[in-house]
DNA sequence: TAGTGGTCTAGACCACATA
DNA sequence: ATGTGGTCTAGACCACTAG
């Protein structure tokens, strides 16, 4: 082939159906494919996915562009690359990956391995509020989960975590209870939901009753309440969680560029 | 020149002495080049860099290695690129580049422009927690301003702000009551200071006396205290700031990925 | 030794802005 | 028409990993 692109910015040579022919850089329309390809589990999280060049003569692109299209991927840590190995579908099983969504650090010392202590496990029906960042109509069943985080001594965070009951049939406190590992494994391997992105909201708060009372500081204690929207793959909410922390000795960071 | 590149990973023939010949992929090494080129103020901030091409012909190396080392500094928010106009020097008094650092939003509505109001600006001896994070010896000479900040109706963040005296001579209460537009505009424009990326460290606490009466709430009402730490370019440290939050009709936000 | 990601080049062409 | 950033290619070679 020549130098030049015989479609530069036209669509890629019988690469796959796409659903409307966009107008859209080649590594964009790749990229594209790469998340759908990742959306419907083609490639399970902490497997690898196909090699640059076996992936560049699959969609008939250079193997630039389909590094381009792994680039903003890996930026978006949906994609962790490991030279000379290969690329990876990011897990929150793996230890690099374990905090990826927890900004929590304690004031002194080194950050702690985090404890999870389940209070609660219901099923009812969602609130208006709840039902609606989740994108479902109030009333629809939904699975709400209370917990306890400590980081070495005494408790830090009161989750409450809101899910909707039909992406997690069969969720139960025991079954909480008993699992090893951070809570985000759990939706990935039991549910087939890989959490990849968070929205959150964050407040000062007074801590009400049952909030001091798990985290064993008086009522009316501040408290940071951090409201998180989670989703999976293609935009879908998947939870909604009101964290109370007490930031007495931790606190919440965060890097402004 | 042939398509083999004559020293892949070695030093750039030519292109400027450099401090101590480092490993490190071409690109890196152009990109440090430019870096210094922005802290030692060779090109300022709002002004265009030179082009692409004409960056790769001064360091001789192609394109598409410039273009890489300036790709990081876009993700960094240090260079905006402008198709058709070129690459410029990011700088706060852009509209785009106003807010950079100010992750409040308003419950409902839409951002409101922030309006400074400044109650204070002294001369003192930095205490010894606000000079360590400015990397300054306890005592040293240092400003304090304190300020409010408001969007649209009544006061939202109450700011106190901590500059070490020596990059600041000249700095009074009246220049600042006086000053249009954003504070890091100021810093930029008379001190010659960019800021390029702040640390922020975020907690909930509760009004004292002096921030109850500021943001017109009772004492003991729940405040998000955000300590920051901003730096310009070359990672000194310009700014302490523990800006307290009324949260009860605006939020932080953050995403994480 | 072979396979994978990582870097680099030279050159072409597209898209956008401006004169 | 010209100059700037943006995309794409084909091919080369480097660095890392593992059999």
């Amino acid at each position: 082939m020549s130098s030049a692109a015989p479609t530069a910015r036209a669509p890629a040579a019988g690469a796959r159906p796409r659903p409307e022919p966009v107008f859209a850089p080649l590594y964009k329309q790749i990229q594209k494919l790469l998340l759908e390809s990742l959306r419907v589990g083609e490639w399970k999280p902490g497997a690898s996915i196909p090699s640059e060049t076996e992936l560049a003569s699959r969609y008939r692109v250079s193997q630039g562009t389909v590094r381009k299209a792994i680039d903003e991927l890996v930026g978006e840590n949906l994609l962790v690359r490991r030279q000379g190995k290969g690329t990876f579908v990011a897990t929150h099983h793996a230890p690099q990956s374990q905090y990826r969504f927890l900004r929590l650090l304690p004031d002194s010392g080194e950050a702690q391995p985090a404890r999870s202590r389940f209070v609660e496990c219901r099923r009812l029906r969602a609130p208006a509020e709840i039902a609606s960042e989740l994108g479902l109509r109030a009333g629809t069943a939904a699975i709400l989960v209370r917990r306890v985080l400590s980081f070495g001594a005494g408790p830090v965070v009161h989750d409450e975590i809101w899910l909707p009951a039909r992406l997690f049939r069969g969720l139960s406190f025991e079954r909480l209870a008993n699992y090893r590992g951070p809570l985000y494994g759990l939706f990935e391997t039991e549910f087939g939901l890989p959490m990849v992105r968070a929205d959150e909201k964050i407040r000062a708060v007074l801590a009400d009753e049952r909030s001091a009372s798990l985290l064993e500081v008086d009522k009316g204690s501040p408290l940071l309440l951090v409201e998180r929207v989670t989703y999976s793959y293609g935009d879908l909410p998947v939870e909604v969680r009101r964290g109370l922390c007490l930031t007495r000795e931790h606190y919440y960071y965060n890097m402004l560029t």
